[in-house]
DNA sequence: TCTTGACTTAAAGTCGACTTTAACCCGTAG
DNA sequence: CTACGGGTTAAAGTCGACTTTAAGTCAAGA
C-alpha cells in the first residue's frame, strides 16, 4: 500500500502518518522508488494508536506502550494505571468547575463580584484551571 | 500601585497582567513617567478573572463577560449555560475514556489488539479524543 | 513531450495563554 | 557618576499534535 491508501483505509491524513513515523510511533516502511510501501500490519498498528488516543493517552504515552521494555501487558498496565488517576483528577476538577458556575451570586456588577471574592477567601475549586479549548471536537 | 505590586498582591506575574491588558481584559491604566499606575479596582477585576478561569472559561469568554453588551447578569447567564453544556460533554468523554481503559483485553501483543479492534467495529467511545496534557497542574 | 497526480522533504504555521528575551528608560542611594 | 532595581516595548519562544507550504521527484497516460 502507498501512504495514500493507508490514509484512506485508516481515516488519517498522510501527513499524520508521516508524523507518527517521524516521532517513532511507526516503524520505517520499505520504499519503492522513494515512496513508502506498507503492508497491512500498519493498519493494525494505527488502530491501536487510535484506540490509545481514545483512551486519552498522549503520543508520548503511546510511545511508551509500543517501545518500552517489558511485556506488552505490563507496559499497558503501568500506563493505564497512571492515566486512570489523571482522569479521576480531571473529573474532580470539572465537577468543581460546574459547582462554581452553578453557585450564582447576587452581585450587581463584576466589581462587586470581585470585592466578594476578595473578602471570602475560599475559591471552592482545588487546583489551577486551564482553558477548555480542548473541548472542541472537530 | 505599580505593576509589580499588583503582581505581588494578585499572585500573577507582571507579564500576565500586561498580557491581559493587551488582549482587552484590563483597561489601560494611568501612567506616571511611562509606568503603569493602578488603583485597587484592578485587584477586584483580576479576582473575577481568576474566578472565571477557575470556572473553566477561556480568556475569550471572559472578554465576552466583561465587554459584551447587555446586563452583567445576562452575559454571565449566557456564557455560563454554554460552559455547563461543554463541561457535561467533557465529563461524558472522560467517563468513556475510563471505561475504555478499564475494558481489559486478552491480547498477547499489540498486533493482535489491532486485529481485534479492526474486526469489532465499536470503539465504545463517542467523539474524538484529544491528549490530556492540560491535566498538568504546574 | 507534456501534463497530471501522487508522492518526497524540511521548515514553518496553528491554537491558547502566557513567558522569555533583548534592548532600552528612570529615579534613587551610595 | 554610576550602579541597581524597578519599569517599558516588540518580538520570539513554549507546549502537543499535527497541518500547511514550497520546492522537488517520479511513473503513467494523451
Amino acid at each position: 500500500m502507498t501512504i495514500g491508501e493507508v490514509a484512506k483505509r485508516s481515516g488519517l491524513r498522510a501527513s499524520a502518518i508521516r508524523y507518527y513515523e517521524r516521532v517513532g510511533l511507526l516503524p520505517k516502511p520499505a520504499r519503492s522508488s522513494g515512496q513508502r510501501r506498507y503492508d497491512s500490519s500498519v493498519l493494525r498498528r494505527l488502530a491501536v494508536l487510535e484506540r490509545a488516543k481514545n483512551c486519552g493517552f498522549t503520543l508520548d504515552e503511546v510511545r511508551q506502550l509500543f517501545n518500552d521494555q517489558g511485556r506488552p501487558s505490563e507496559r499497558w498496565e503501568r500506563v493505564a494505571r497512571k492515566k486512570i488517576v489523571e482522569l479521576d483528577a480531571l473529573m474532580e476538577r470539572i465537577r468543581g468547575m460546574r459547582e462554581l458556575i452553578e453557585r450564582r451570586c447576587a452581585c450587581a456588577d463584576f466589581d462587586e463580584c470581585g470585592r466578594r471574592i476578595l473578602v471570602g477567601q475560599a475559591s471552592g475549586l482545588p487546583g489551577q484551571a486551564r482553558g477548555l479549548s480542548y473541548l472542541a471536537t472537530p
